[in-house]
DNA sequence: CTTTAAATTTGACGCCGCGTCAAAAAATGA
DNA sequence: TCATTTTTTGACGCGGCGTCAAATTTAAAG
């Protein structure tokens, strides 16, 4: 039983591989339609139009459906963040994209980027593999190490401020990604726009890092827009 | 049936209170023991040795009683805002002891603390009473509030940046506390003690603001003794 | 103290979703 | 065609949530 092509899947994986997706993308309308609690195990096998068991022939549990979702959510966040730092020039510039990247890969997909939090959770990782454990884990080693070394690169920031540089990124950019799927009640408080905040707070912060300024990276529709040419949204 | 203290709360309404508060420590209990899969309706009715009936009458539902633990946890929070902000001097050195108070707080009720975020889920929103959500967004509001008074009131930084000022700040805040309640994998890329890397961006951050710089707000060892000291803390 | 009425407590019950597994169906191959 | 292996199926058991009629307790009246 040697496989006609070599160097590609079995017949057998290409099938199994290709219901995974149907699966996956079962369980992401389900999400969009009902939210978590319409998503159940019994709703993605009618919608399918498997049973249960087979279901559960690639996927041990429900959080394992949903870390996988989330997985394949922040794979792709990693290629926009690619795509950024590579259509953008200086460290504020090339920040400013990267956050981008998030906001635009969480609108693609909101639904799923509201569970990475609850993926984390203690709770949570018990109930999925190691493996997506470490695959959720890649994600952030991933990206982090692009900012550190993005921070690390550029000439205009001392080395004993690239670790703080990338913290302080990481952490107001989660605390907006928080306020901004649930949405906080941020406006009966007059911040209408996070977004808005969030850059003018991500400014003053490199500011304080001693990142040079630009024209560019200022102008928020102008970047916006930018981003979206990019990621070729729209 | 007159109350014998016209002031007080009637007999009943003072049983039926104890019996909430018991109701609370025993989820609290549960929910460090065994965590949110042990934190059970019959799990709290066997422990306070009342029926599942019984416990309804005070609770609704499951999530009433996480949203009242989180409530509780937040209002504690928001007397240690106000310790901090009576115990410090200067804009910059007021918002480190605002930070630790929420560091605080988190410490000594971590499982509560890490429920925050969930809480604040749509999903969890549709669950709890309007009653609930309004408490839970009044404890946000009253903590902004503060925070924005206490940018508008220092002289070190201009009315513009006030807005932006609370909104880094607050961002950042929950970013950390995100990493810190999931012990996201921080130390695998050499952030070894995030509370460190927090404060020093919070810094960063009041520098590119433009808030004037003090000797002891930097010390982190320093204050964090304070900070202990002022809330009583060991 | 008894009787009656109201208030409170109880836990058995129904429901739903998860995950399992023995049996049925399909695929393989001889 | 028939035997064997693989895959699929859905009925089932379990556990947790929330309900509600019945039981118990408390209060009031006689």
């Amino acid at each position: 039983m040697t496989s006609d092509h070599p160097n590609a899947l079995s017949r057998k994986d290409q099938v199994r591989l290709e219901r995974e997706e149907l699966i996956l993308s079962v369980a992401l309308s389900l999400l969009k339609e009902s939210g978590l609690n319409g998503l159940t195990m019994q709703a993605i096998a009618d919608r399918t139009e498997y049973s249960k068991g087979t279901i559960y022939q690639h996927f041990s549990c429900k959080e394992d459906v949903l870390a996988k979702l989330v997985i394949r959510c922040g794979q792709r966040l990693i290629s926009l963040i690619d795509l950024a730092l590579a259509n953008s020039h200086g460290l504020r510039h090339k920040v400013v994209m990267v956050s981008w990247a998030f906001f635009i890969n969480a609108e693609l997909e909101s639904e799923t980027a509201g569970l990475v939090s609850m993926v984390k959770s203690p709770e949570f990782q018990t109930k999925i593999s190691d493996a997506q454990q470490a695959d959720l884990s890649r994600i952030d080693q991933s990206i982090l190490s692009r900012v550190i070394g993005l921070f690390t690169q550029q000439t205009d920031i001392s080395a004993d401020k690239v670790k703080v540089g990338a913290f302080g990124w990481w952490a107001m950019k989660w605390g907006v990604q928080d306020v901004l799927v649930n949405d906080w009640e941020m406006s009966k408080l007059g911040f209408d726009d996070p977004k808005h905040y969030f850059f003018e707070s991500l400014h003053v912060f490199l500011d304080g890092l001693g990142v040079q300024r630009d024209e560019l990276s200022h102008d928020f529709e102008k970047v916006q827009a930018q981003a979206k040419q990019i990621f070729q949204i729209n």
